[in-house]
DNA sequence: TAATTAATTAAACGACCTATTAATAATCAC
DNA sequence: GTGATTATTAATAGGTCGTTTAATTAATTA
C-alpha cells in the first residue's frame, strides 16, 4: 500500500507545467493570500510559506511571478488596494459635497475591512517613499479638496466664518476613518455592532454633528 | 601598535561584571531602546541586535533581564505604556466633564508621539489576550463612562434627546485620537503644524464643534 | 514531430535571528 | 579573605526565512 495506490492518498503535486491551468490562476491565488495575511499581520511575520501553502503553490512561485516577497507585496498594493484608493478620487461630476465625501470614505471602509489595516500599516511602518507616494497620490487629493469645499460653504454663509476650514476637515476625517481603523477596540468597548446597518446610521449622525453639533437649540 | 596600547581604539568591553554600575542601567537602557524601536519598526522586523546595539550592551542581557525578546516587549509595555494609559484612568475627584476627557487624551498623546503607534500595533496585530486586557483595562472604561457622562448631559436638557450616547463617544473618540493616529499623513497632506500650539486650538475646535456645530445659528 | 518556451516542484544554500551555554570579572556575605 | 552571587561578553547551536538552482512536465512554435 504505498502512496502511488492509495487512493485516499492526498494528490501530491508533481513537478513540471500542470495540464490545462492558466498561470494568472496561481499569480492570483498568491495576490489573494498575501492580502489576505498580510492585512492581518505585519510583514515581517508573514512568511512565504505561509502564503504559498495558504495560496496552494509552491514558495518558489512567488519568485517566478513576482520575482520575491517585496515584489508580491508591491503587486498585492498594486491590483487591490490603490484601485480601491482611486475610486475615492472619482468625485461625481458635479460639484462634490461634504456629504458625498464622508458617505463614499464610510461605504468603502465598510466594505472592505482589510484596507484600513494595511492603510494604517503602510502609515505607520511603511518606506517613506510609499508613504509619500500615498501622500501624493490620495491623501493630498482629499486634503485639498474638502477644505476647498468647506470654505465655499462658509463663504456662501452657511458655515461659521471663524471656522478653520482645515480643522474642519480634519474632524470629518477622523470621523469617517477612526472607527474602522480601531474597530477591534471599538466594537467591543462600545458594545457596538458596526454591522450592516451601520454605515448608515453613522454617516447621517456624523453630518449632522458636524453642521448642528449637539446642543440644544432654543 | 596593538589594540591594548593604541589609545585612540575604541574600548571594546571584556566580559565579566563591570566596575561600580548598576545592572539597572543596562535594563533600563534596553526597555528604552526596545520603545523607540518597537514604536518605529513591525516587532519581528526589530531584532535584539539592533536593540542591543541601540542600548549599548550586548545581546545576551535580553535575555539575562528579559528572558528573551518577548519578555523585554512585554516589559517594556508594562513600565512605559501602560502607566501612562493608566494615567487617562486617574479621574478628577469630581465629576470629570467631556471637556477633560478630550483634554486628557490629546495632551498625552500629543506629549508621547510614540504612544498612538504602539496602541495601534497592538489593537491590529498583537495577541488577542493582549487586546483583550487592553479592552478591559482602559477601551471599556472610557467607553462606558463617556457615554453615561453623555446621557446625564442630555437629561439635563443640554443635549439633543436624539443624539445617541455611544455614536457621540465615538465621536469625540475619533476626534480625539486619529489625528495623532495618522499624524505622518495628516501633517504634510493637510499642510498642518501638529507642534506647541495644535494641542490647545485642536481641543478648543473638536468641543465647540461638538457641542455647536458648523452651522451658521440666527 | 522536434525544439523551444512556460509553469511548476523539490531541494538546498546562505544569511540572519533567537536562545543558550560557558567563561569571566566585580561585588557581596560570612 | 574566601566562596557564592551577580552582571557581563563571546561563542555557538538550532531554526527559519528568502532566494536560487536544477529537474520535470505541458504547451507552443517551427
Amino acid at each position: 500500500m504505498n502512496s502511488r495506490s492509495n487512493a485516499t492518498a492526498v494528490e501530491r503535486a508533481r513537478p513540471g507545467r500542470p495540464k490545462g491551468r492558466d498561470s494568472e490562476q496561481s499569480r492570483l491565488a498568491l495576490i489573494d493570500a498575501a492580502r489576505d495575511l498580510f492585512s492581518r499581520r505585519e510583514f515581517s511575520a508573514v512568511s512565504l510559506r505561509q502564503i504559498a501553502e495558504q495560496a496552494k503553490v509552491n514558495p518558489a512561485m512567488v519568485h517566478y511571478h513576482f520575482g520575491g516577497k517585496e515584489g508580491l507585496y508591491n503587486a498585492m498594493l498594486e491590483e487591490r488596494f490603490a484601485p480601491l484608493l482611486q475610486q475615492l478620487e472619482l468625485m461625481p461630476s458635479e460639484r462634490p459635497t461634504l456629504s458625498h465625501f464622508v458617505d463614499s470614505y464610510v461605504r468603502m471602509l465598510a466594505a472592505n475591512p482589510w484596507l484600513p489595516n494595511l492603510v494604517v500599516r503602510e502609515v505607520l511602518y511603511g518606506s517613506s517613499s510609499f508613504r509619500e507616494q500615498f501622500i501624493e497620490r490620495f491623501a493630498s487629493r482629499a486634503g485639498s479638496i474638502v477644505p476647498l469645499i468647506i470654505k465655499e460653504e462658509s463663504d456662501a454663509g452657511r458655515l461659521r466664518p471663524d471656522l478653520d476650514p482645515v480643522y474642519a476637515t480634519l474632524s470629518l476625517m477622523s470621523m469617517a476613518l477612526f472607527p474602522f481603523i480601531g474597530r477591534p477596540v471599538v466594537e467591543p468597548a462600545l458594545d457596538l455592532d458596526m454591522g450592516e446597518s451601520f454605515v448608515e446610521s453613522w454617516v447621517e449622525h456624523v453630518l449632522r454633528l458636524f453642521y448642528e453639533g449637539a446642543e440644544v437649540r432654543q
